[in-house]
DNA sequence: GTCTATAAAATGATAGAC
DNA sequence: GTCTATCATTTTATAGAC
């Protein structure tokens, strides 16, 4: 850490080259998935050739790594910034709103679902697994202190209900809805959030 | 219609050999989705060579959309099995639970997300469009009846409640909670049934 | 580190004999 | 209609010059 006081132009230009390849990645698991995205396309869309991509990442499998745990680390600083003490519903609502938007802004990155390709790797790529853990620990919690409040459902298992959570980003309604056309961004939120803590029934 | 009086045995084989083939593109697609599943892993599974599996199916994409008409085709079946009068919200709920059960069971093939490359294919497939609009309109009837009903909550957009439930059986916390273990068959399907008509949230 | 050019492998689809 | 052999294309990844 203490080494690096002033990163040279040199360094500030290979991290920002970096960053964009991982804004393209990003883009491109957001609209075609691991498998349909090709290596070229996203040097193209950079602007670089594909060798030099290669010289940034070893792999195709590593590049989509590095992106997934951005968005992880991303995710933690978006609920270090929006959690509200003692509020675990209110904070894991804000999340999956959070999540949605992300969504329907282009820069979700598909979760692994566990048909992909990539799945097996994301698994064993420690950086990924590590993080992905810290967030569930944090999520674990909330669900917990939600169900000892009585706001979330304590019949249902944490693993139920953590799932339900980190599946919605990816949740083809929204992609469904947006393609209908019938509703703003706003609403699908809203569509997702209230499905998802509050079910289709009628409350009581 | 009428001059089909007996098939010969040729033609029974033909059929029987065309049944083995949408079985086993049920099984792939449900595993590893269209884009993953390849046309000699087909023909391999079948036991027929690739050349013959082309003489039954055209392309790849025509492959896979007679697979998921006669999925819908199959759905329709078991609607008309299990329907019953004036229950509507008892007859979604029965076919989310079926739907889960087949997914379980690596019969469902996975419905086209709007990401996949096969997806505008079969927006344009009309044997399946008119399939899928039979079913909407099915399922458009009942949701209209169940919020009438007070069962399921009238201020949800119908397309929100159809496409929910339509997203069912490729839901990723399936697969997860199938993969952790835990979690038996039936406490699966339960857990997706709970959720999708009663929230996580906690009932008043 | 970046480029052009190319290797190496996978895969959808077809030719042509039987 | 079924087979073997092959084509044509795509795509991951790398070699080698600068």
């Amino acid at each position: 850490m203490s080494q690096s006081v002033k990163p040279s132009l040199k360094e500030r230009q290979f991290a920002l080259r970096e960053s964009a390849i991982l804004d393209a990645v990003d883009s491109f698991l957001a609209r075609k998935g691991f498998d349909l995205m090709t290596m070229d396309e996203i040097a193209q869309e950079v602007g670089i050739s594909k060798a030099s991509l290669y010289k940034h990442f070893d792999s195709k499998e590593l590049l989509a790594a590095a992106t997934m745990t951005r968005l992880v680390e991303r995710t933690l600083q978006v609920i270090a910034q929006q959690a509200q003490e003692d509020k675990p519903l209110d904070n894991l609502k804000a999340l999956v709103a959070w999540s949605v938007r992300e969504h329907l802004a282009g820069r979700m990155p598909t979760l692994p679902s566990t048909r992909s390709s990539i799945h097996e790797f994301m698994t064993r790529h420690d950086p990924y697994v590590r993080k992905l853990e810290a967030l569930t620990e944090i999520l674990g919690g909330w669900i917990i202190a939600a169900q000892a409040l009585g706001q979330i459902n304590p019949s249902l298992p944490g693993e139920v209900v953590l799932y339900t959570i980190y599946a919605r980003p990816c949740d083809p309604v929204i992609d469904f809805l947006k393609m209908g056309g019938a509703f703003t961004d706003d609403e699908i939120v809203e569509a997702i959030v209230t499905t998802c803590f509050g079910g289709l029934q009628s409350r009581a």
